[in-house]
DNA sequence: AATAAATTTGTAATAATTACAAATGTGAAC
DNA sequence: GTTCACATTTGTAATTATTACAAATTTATT
């Protein structure tokens, strides 16, 4: 299977214009799951494109959240993180080594009289504490 | 109620020893259920406190997350937003006006296969969306 | 009152992100 | 196929939140 064609797809599918760059940063956050900063896509990516600049990963993993092609994640305090798995999921970070993980999501009810009147487009459900490798 | 002396009961209860400016961030933080940046924490505080400096509000605030006497909250992708109310609830973001609401939390099922292994110490649950007041 | 320890303060450094304008690439019209 | 308009990429410079650090101040102890 070649992912590129696959991030094509995903690009398309959310109107955006396919570029070399588009198509790259897309097909790394398919195909990596670790939840890269800018600073990983762009070291990654370099060697195969050599001129991509990394205001070009910000310009793009921009683009691609606001078109709702990938996730944001917010669950590290010092970098933004990427997620190119859209489906429905929690992260997990570990306090030691900083590893994020997929959890799977149960579901959560919200319906209470707090909540009438807004509108929620967005979930995030972030889990912090020791993972497998380092609860020594 | 004097309030200054429940934000000292606080730090006490957490183990941190009080000081005027202690005291002043915690009471802050127990008064205002605006989940406060820094910065607005620095500017509030500066007229009572004219020595107050914004280094140690900076101090303070991680001295008082690592004792758990408050709680940090990445739900805002520029500054890191402080939560004075540690009881369980989730946190709800105007996409809008940037305004940050408390949201009570139901429950959440997390009994994966997945999770096996993994110690969880913390959860947040972040909406976004369009509150009240924005959803024109 | 003197000394040691803890806390606060201000400045300077760091680091992630954004602004912006020049350079490059792409596509349509002729 | 060349020209022109527009979109995209690039590199540099600016911005901004946060941290490092050492001096100054405050607090506790003898």
């Amino acid at each position: 299977m070649n992912s590129i064609l696959n991030s094509k797809k995903r690009l398309e599918k959310h109107g955006i214009k396919p570029s070399l760059q588009r198509m790259a940063v897309m097909d790394y956050l398919m195909t990596h799951r670790t939840h890269p900063t800018v600073e990983m896509i762009f070291n990654d990516l370099s060697p195969d494109i050599p001129t991509l600049s990394k205001t070009t990963v910000y310009n793009t993993v921009k683009l691609l959240a606001e078109h709702e092609a990938i996730l944001t994640l917010n669950i590290d305090e010092k970098n933004v993180r990427y997620d190119g798995d859209i489906s429905p999921h929690a992260h997990f970070r570990c306090k030691l080594c900083g590893n994020i993980h997929d959890f799977p999501i149960e579901r959560m009810e919200i319906k209470h009289p707090e909540c009438e009147g807004f509108t929620i487009s967005e979930t995030q459900v972030y889990y912090s504490g020791f993972c497998r490798n380092c609860k020594n």
